[in-house]
DNA sequence: TATTGTTATACTCTATAACTATA
DNA sequence: TATAGTTATAGAGTATAACAATA
C-alpha cells in the first residue's frame, strides 16, 4: 500500500486538473480571440451575440441571453456597440414594449459568414489531434464536469 | 452522403468546443476560487505562488515565474501583496543581487495547509464523475489540446 | 410590485512600456 | 548592453446596484 503524499509535500500546479484546464481554456481562447478580435474587431461577448443572433434574428434580448450565458449588462453593452458599428437594429418590442427585438443587419450575417469557417477551421484543427474514442470521453467529460463544478459553486 | 451544414446555418454555440471549455473552465475556476479567494482572500495569483512556494522555498522569483505560469508583472504584484500579509519574505539573492530571494513565512505554509485539502476535495468531487477511462482521456486530451492551441495562437 | 433593459460605479485584470539596480 | 524585478499607465472586463419604462 503506498500513502497518500502529506499534504504540504508542495501541490504539483502541473498535476492540479483546475489548473491544467484553466491554462488549456486560456490557451484556445487566445487562439480563437485571434480570429474574432484581432481581425475582426470584436470582443468576445459581441461574438457570442454574433453567434446567437445568426441563428434565430430577430430575438428578445432575453433569448440572445439566455443563448450566450451571458448577464444582462453584458449583453446589453454588446449590443450598444454592435448598434453603433451598423450590426444590429435594436426595436421596440411590439408584444412587450419594456423589450426589444434584436435584428442582424446584412454587415452582420456577411461579418458572421466570413469568421465562421475560419473558427470552425481552427476548431477542426484542435480537435483532429484527438483520437477518436479520446474525442467522444472529452465530450462527455466536460458535461459531467460541468455540472459537478456548477454544484460546488451553487453550494458554496 | 450528408452535406456539412451551410455555415450561416446559424452556429450552435452549444456544440462549439471553444465555447463549452470556456464555460467549464469558468465554473471550475470559481469553485476552486471560492475557497481561496472566499475563505481566504487570496487571488488566483497568490494562490499560483503560494502552491509554488510550498513545493520549493526559498526560490528566486525567476523560478517562481516559470512554475506559475505568470508573468513577471504579476508576481512581482502577487508576491508584494503576499510580504504585506506577512506570508513570504523577499530578500536580495546574495548570488545576483539583482534578483530575490522569496521565502515562505510560517504563516504561509500553514495557509497553505488549510487550502490543500479542501481544493484536493474539490477536484477530487469533480473527477470523480469520472470513469478510470473517461479520465485517462480527457488527461491525455488536454496535453494534446494545450500543445495545439498554442501552436495556433503562436503562428496567428 | 415585478420585469426589461440601461446606466453608473467601483473594482479587478491585463498588456505594455518605462524605470532602477545590478551584471 | 542585457537581465531581474518594480512601478506606471491605460484599457478591458466584472460585479453590483440604481434607475426608467412598462407590465
Amino acid at each position: 500500500m503506498t500513502r497518500p503524499p502529506p499534504s504540504d509535500a508542495g501541490m504539483e500546479l502541473d498535476g492540479f486538473f483546475p489548473y491544467r484546464l484553466a491554462l488549456l481554456a486560456d490557451a484556445v481562447s487566445r487562439s480563437m480571440a485571434q480570429i474574432y478580435a484581432e481581425r475582426f474587431d470584436l470582443s468576445r461577448d459581441e461574438w457570442r451575440v454574433l453567434a446567437a443572433l445568426a441563428g434565430t434574428s430577430p430575438a428578445r434580448t432575453a433569448m440572445v441571453i439566455e443563448r450566450t450565458t451571458l448577464d444582462k449588462v453584458s449583453v446589453s453593452r454588446a449590443l450598444a456597440r454592435m448598434e453603433s458599428k451598423g450590426l444590429v437594429t435594436r426595436d421596440t418590442d411590439p408584444q412587450d414594449s419594456r423589450g426589444r427585438l434584436i435584428r442582424l443587419l446584412p454587415a452582420g450575417r456577411a461579418l458572421f459568414r466570413k469568421i465562421v469557417p475560419m473558427v470552425r477551421s481552427r476548431e477542426a484543427f484542435l480537435l483532429e489531434g484527438l483520437e477518436p474514442a479520446e474525442r467522444a470521453a472529452l465530450d462527455a467529460a466536460i458535461d459531467k464536469l460541468l455540472q459537478r463544478s456548477r454544484q460546488l459553486a451553487r453550494q458554496g
